[in-house]
DNA sequence: GATGAATGAGAATTCATTCAT
DNA sequence: TATGAATGAATTCTCATTCAT
């Protein structure tokens, strides 16, 4: 179901709002505020509350979903499209820093059960996208081949995750693009497979 | 500021009531019905709700640096001491579920400033002296030195973190001290310098 | 005022959400909703909720008196127009449920000084209606007369009241025509003058 | 679980509440006005309104019962039992306006599962103690046995509730003991069996 | 070391109603 | 004849905290 108009704005109200204070600090009374009309005007858009904060997510997995649309549709495959998916979170963490705020801290909504299953299932589709891709990477010997797709999906995805946290919480004191790239240069290098590995190094004597 | 008996138990309940649904979870009725007693009877032992979140931290911080002592005291250098670092997070993380649950979500705290100093503080301490290990471990020769420190420490705190919250996630679904074990031998293969490696892909023919 | 066509609908939801839930639960929200318009809508028919609510009390006070116009127009009098009323109760309350719960349970509205005296008037006209038969049932012999009328009009009107309210209590659990004509022979039993009943009785034995 | 003396003070407040403009007139923030403290206070005493709500009809129950402790301790039985049942009914309400004001209109609550059940199992067990008396009644030849326990029931409370309802709606506009006796003397006159009342006819001759 | 009673602030939500279109 | 957007007032309830005992 496609938010209107007005829905979007209140949303897009409610990211801000919880980017700066966390879920504790989005309540109907500064939603309605931040929008400039009394709280019960937010519920002709909105059944409730929760249903604000599903939007949220629902916004942030539309925004994530892009990238594996361009994938597939440009064929790019393999480690290529590891490297653009994970470039990509760094992108849209700095498009819209609200709105990553919020999805890099699924502790917040862990604990309601109403939440934690719309979040689970995004990142199982992420999980499996980047499995497929990995895969793909081991089978054309461009990626190692001596670690499980599961744990090698940790090993990328969890220095890319602290490193958008890090940024978060040093109040955006670094350049997150340039870090990021240098992230996924390490990243290449340990993932690499052996024979490419070997000649890099070659290159760094 | 030694905690005394009756605060201990305190945040110990504190603890358990994070633990099962996070910070929201953790009210002053709450945590004085846990303990049996009348909410006044808690501000006979702490100030406010504030000193109470802070010695949950605390807790951790202690139960945190057991560790670097251990390490210290044995004389581990490098590799191996980051090795036992690494695994001590799983075992803190087995032993006590409530104070890790709670930790490793700094997002639930890092939006009230009294708590996220403390926080950051602490994640600093762990990443110097894990970069201190780090860099023993590339003078020594047994860690490849293609990567800066700082990386370095994101490419292994990062799935450790990941991990954990997985485990979390997945309500304990797997055996994360097993996972861990494998986790670290796979860290193991992606870090260590390229004599090693390249040896170690031979007994894989 | 005669309602128009577009009244007559509303009234009719008014009347099926207050049967089913009360007047607690006829809300001009839900009473928009019940007609699939929005509230603004119905301010085009009503005023405002209150002459809803005047209008479903109206409402019953038309189906309530048809049957005094039939008994007038008819020529009944005396005990066998008590007995039509009597049963035109039970029809009613059975033909029109909704309106019959509704009003049925006059305390729901007579706390608003607005409805009330509406009610009283309705219930006064009635209880005028019913003592002149039972005047006419006494001056004929059929109905015995030491018992005063208005008492009288509370020993059969007091039991008819609580029949159906257990009807509606009981979720419609008995039949309430059947019990209804069983109850209408009882009170001939004990309402009927001496000379009667004295017969009746013989043929018990 | 008795009521502490706070809770007394709080479901008498309701009950005054309550009489004086209907369930409907009964919010937390009057009832703490009433009672001069604030809203939050009353939740110290009451897990929530709906407790409130369920002591006030608890309370209506011990008073209702204990007529039937008299009845018992007093070994009254038959028809006898049923006069002191039927009259205690008036002076409860005389001594106790609030409280019958309230209960005597369960349809405010009929619509709330939360209170129907409770009420429900109230007026089972004055149905199932009356029919009991009646029996009797009628085993010693003091009531008549033509007309079935269960409706000889609504002839009797069925007008004692209309009585006290009038009373109501009349503004306490009438002695309500001294009708009530009258009341009793009519339905004596109505449910005595036939010799008895063949012998009353005589004297009114 | 604890309780009973209370509070001010604020939470989410529902209500009947209005107004411009 | 209706809608979309909004509102003021009220609702029940929770929060951390205080104070006298």
């Amino acid at each position: 179901m496609q938010l209107k108009k007005r829905q979007l704005a209140i949303v897009e109200a409610a990211l801000r709002l919880t980017a700066s204070g966390g879920l504790g600090n989005l309540t109907v009374k500064k939603l309605a505020g931040e929008l400039g009309v009394t709280e019960p005007a937010l519920y002709r858009h909105f059944l409730n509350k929760s249903e604000i904060v599903k939007a949220m997510i629902g916004s942030f997995e539309s925004v994530s979903d892009e990238v594996f649309v361009r994938i597939e549709s440009e064929g790019v495959r393999g480690l290529s499209a590891v490297e653009l998916f994970v470039k990509n979170r760094f992108q849209i963490v700095l498009k819209k820093p609200a709105l990553s705020k919020v999805m890099f801290s699924e502790e917040q909504f862990i604990d309601e059960p109403e939440y934690s299953s719309l979040l689970l299932g995004m990142m199982h589709r992420h999980k499996e996208n980047l499995c497929r891709m990995l895969r793909e990477a081991q089978a054309d010997g461009t990626v190692r081949s001596d670690i499980r797709l599961e744990m090698m999906f940790r090993l990328i995805f969890g220095p890319v995750r602290l490193l958008i946290k890090q940024w978060g919480m040093s109040q955006q004191g670094f350049d997150l693009l340039k870090t990021g790239d240098e992230m996924w240069e390490d990243l290449r290098k340990i993932l690499s497979s052996g024979k490419e590995r070997v000649g890099d190094e070659k290159t760094d004597h």
